[in-house]
Formats: C-alpha cells, structure tokens, sequence
RNA sequence: GGUGGGGUUCCCGAGUGGUCAAAGGGAACAGACUGUAAAUCUGUCGGCGACGCCUUCGGAGGUUCAAAUCCUCCCCCCACCA
C-alpha cells in the first residue's frame, strides 16, 4: 500500500500540492521528505504528534524521515497563525530545548544507520551572509505576494503587527528546504495546515533555482469534537516529557477524550490496524471506555513504553474499578486483558512518617498540603460540596480528622471529585 | 518626535471617590445525571484555622475620614500624524 493512501486514510492528510505524481513518487523511490519542529519548548506537546506519526508512517513504509529541528528559525519566531509575536528565545535556550526534543522524537522514529535523520537548520541558517542571501534568495521573493499569504494576514490586519523579523520567517523556511533539498535529496515536506504557505514557498524557491519539482502535504490541524486544540486541559499542555506530564496523567488525557473522538484518534495516534479501529464504531456504553483505555494505552506505551503505559493502567484499573477487556476489541493491541489486581504504582502520592499522622490532621489541611487543592479556601470549598473523599467515604466536615486510623494497610487515599487521586503512604522511618 | 486612546482578578471585559474582593461572559472546580463521555441543571471561583482579618485593579508617591476611581512622576501597549 502506498504511504500517501495509508496517510489519507488515516486522517492525516488535510491538502497535497500534487496527487498522482506524489503517489508514483513514493511507488519509484525511497523518499526523503522532512518537518520541521519548533524548538520553543523544552518538550514537545500532543500538538506535534501528529507530524511525529506522519514521520513514523513513512518510515515504517520504507521511506526517509527528516526531523528538522528549527534551532534557526527558532531565533525568528514563526508568525503563522498567531495572534500575537512569539516570545523571543535566546540562543541557549534554544539549544536546551533542540536536544530535548531530539530525545522525545527518537521514540517514535529509529535514527540509526540513516533510517532517518535529525537536523538543526542553526547548521545552515546562522553563518548566512545577509547580503548574499538576499542577492541569492531574496530576490525571488515578492513582497507583493508575501503580504497577501495568509499567515501574514492575521498578523497585518492585527493591533500590534507583524515585524521584520518574523517577516523574513518564510523565506528561511523556503530556504530550509532548498538546502534538503540540494544535500539530502529530500523532494517532499510535510506541516500543518498553517504550513502551507510556507511550504509552498519553499517548493517554488526550489523551482525557481533549481528548475526542480518539489512536493508538499499538510496535515490537518486536529481539534477535540469540542472544539479545542488537541491536549488543552486545566494544568496547561499535555507534554511528552514525564516530567512535565506523568505517564499516567498522560493516559487519563487520552481516556477522557470526547467520544465522537475516539475513532479519528485511534487511527491518527496508534498504529493499530484500520478495519480494526473502523470496528470501534460499533461500541456503545460502558464498550465505548474499553476502546478509550485502548487509545489510551498505545498512546501512552508509544511515548513512555509498554512498561509505563501498563503502570497506568492498572492505576486506572485500581481507583476506577477494573474492566476485562475482551478480545473483540482492537484486538492488535496489546493492552493487558486478563483479570488483573490494579496495583497501582502511579497514582500520585506524598509520604508522611506517623509521626506526622498520630495527633491527626483536618481534612482540609491535608488536601491542601498533598496539592488536591491549591489554597486551603479552595479545599474548605471542596468538602463543603461534598467533593473530597478519604478512602472513598465522603469528608463530612471540614476539620475531621485524618490520622492513623484512616490507614489502610500502609496508605491512605484521597479523592478529589472522580477522578483526582492522591495517596498518603507512610513513610518507613 | 507630536496628538489621542489604553493597561482591572486565569482570559475577555464592566466599573470614574464610599454600598468593591470588584458586574457579565469564558475557562476551571465541585454536586446531581452518567460510562472516568457529551449535553443539561445547581453551587463555587484572591488569601487566611475564616460571620472577622489581610493583600489585589501597570509601578512609585500624593490628596482624602475613605481611592480601581482624583493629582504628580515613571514604565509598557495601541492608533493617527511626522
């Protein structure tokens, strides 16, 4: 099967600059093709896994992924799609965050013996001669053009504008991909839908240069059925990083997601197979959350691996109630499906030594201290709407005591409304 | 450089001397209903061992019994003109 019809049918594919001469493209050769990723975090987010996959599907299907780290570009700030200029990074943290996203892109895509490459534009972008490159690249620029794209649109048409710098965003971008162009052979980039216009330039700098015919692909931009930006959520964005994002709070992302999204992200965030997920139309009810502990589960097991993706499970399995999840469903996953006792080893928790516990604690104390809320007022709020739970029996008042009594064997365990957990385990002193 | 308009609690946005911890909306959090879903309805939504006290309205001073509101200086943003 060709990869662009594997990449259509899995949702991937929101816009192609050609269609029949991509497809012979990838039937004749092995093809190189890249995307470029924004080194303005320290880690990348749930918002770029979709590049990540389309990446993995190439080269999965025998093709040559390029990462492009956008070390360069980075110091410029890509005014795509934004309302307001991005902040401007200095060139170390630049460097931090570029070897951090390096790390997370090598769980999706195997980088040895040129499988695929990882690049910094800084490479080529920073020891540009200025005049040089506007002799040689700026010239088949139009201003003209550039300031009818929409990219700039949002940008002119705003209170605050759209700077020089930021400006110049596209031409380095269309000059990234001349440079992969001539060194790497890479025909093909793919983006998002903001992308477009900058892809497009870039295929047009190669034409014009070279005389060569370059390709693009955007991906759609994915939003929840609710409307929102893919991983929005109450503490901020849903990291690849487990430090910023556990693993398991990475799986209860994916649990919670929309039900109308269940099947769009099956196929657009693991590699089960499709008539497998084209199954999951079917589920209903309490089924429908087997197919969402499923998503959850390869989810989780791409970023963190199977080990960490099991340890969320069975978290899950022990605060929310185990579910034998039967073969019928997704049954490529490798999701555990027996009976399983839920130990649960990532439930988050605070240690305490008895010492501590013996002369008790009041209840809304101790959901501020372990973090279950974040002032004392708002845990006070908490018990007064009957919302806080200690072993699962409601707090009846605010200053109850919680004390060695309350321990269950070694811990103790707090619940915030229904899905916030956090325990207390003693601690061995 | 000139002129004018602005900076309010997580975000948007009212408020032009006391009745202001500050309308309204969004987000968020809880409760009911459920399937760890969506929708809906209800409540909460600065801090504090809390019918009271403390700290907030760009920053620093000042006027006043009383300031988000008035005055002075400063910082930042925007528009138009140059």
């Amino acid at each position: 099967m060709n990869v662009l019809d594997i990449l259509e049918e899995r949702g991937f594919i929101d816009a192609k600059t050609h269609d029949q001469e991509l497809r012979d493209l990838f039937d004749r050769e092995r093809v190189t093709g890249y995307i470029g990723f924004d080194p303005t975090a320290s880690s990348l987010h749930i918002g770029s896994l979709v590049q990540i996959m389309t990446l993995a599907h190439m080269q999965r299907n025998g093709h040559q992924p390029i990462a492009l780290v956008g070390g360069g570009t980075g110091l410029v700030g890509d005014p795509s799609g934004r309302t307001e200029m991005r902040k401007v990074l200095t060139l170390d943290t630049i460097a931090e965050n570029v070897a951090a996203l390096k790390k997370q892109l090598s769980k999706f895509i195997d980088f040895t013996d040129d499988r695929a490459l990882m690049l910094n534009n800084a490479d080529w972008l920073v020891g540009l001669n200025y005049i040089h490159f506007l002799r040689d690249v700026g010239r088949h620029f139009s201003v003209n053009r550039m300031i009818k794209m929409e990219s700039c649109k949002v940008r002119l048409d705003s209170e605050e504008g759209l700077s020089f710098l930021e400006f110049n965003y596209m031409i380095l971008q269309a000059y990234d991909f001349l440079e992969l162009f001539s060194s790497r052979n890479c025909k093909l980039q793919m983006g998002g839908s903001d992308q477009w216009g900058n892809i497009v330039a870039g295929i047009e700098l190669i034409h014009r240069m070279k005389r060569e015919q370059a390709y693009g692909i955007t991906s759609p931009l994915i939003t929840t059925s609710s409307g929102e930006k893919m991983g929005k959520t109450a503490g901020g964005a849903v990291w690849l990083d487990p430090e910023r994002t556990s693993p398991y709070e990475y799986y209860q992302y994916w649990v919670n997601v929309d039900d109308r999204d269940l099947q769009r992200f099956l196929a657009l965030y693991t590699f089960l197979p499709m008539q497998e997920i084209r199954e999951t139309e079917k589920l209903k009810d309490a089924d429908m959350n087997m197919g969402k502990s499923v998503l959850a589960f390869e989810t989780t097991a791409l970023v963190h691996g199977r080990e960490e993706a099991i340890k969320a499970y069975r978290s899950a399995v022990s605060v929310f109630g185990a579910r034998n999840i039967p073969k019928s469903i997704l049954p490529s996953s490798t999701i555990p499906r027996e009976e399983a006792g839920g130990e649960d080893q990532s439930v988050p928790c605070t240690a305490m030594s008895r010492n501590d516990l013996a002369g008790g604690l009041p209840a809304f104390k101790i959901f501020h201290l372990t973090g279950m809320a974040n002032s004392g007022g708002a845990a006070r709020r908490l018990i007064e709407q009957g919302g806080a739970y200690v072993n699962n029996i409601r707090v009846a008042a605010i200053d109850q005591l919680v004390s060695e009594k309350d321990l269950v064997g070694d811990e103790i365990l707090l619940r915030s409304g229904k899905k916030k957990f956090h325990k207390i385990v003693l601690e061995s002193a």
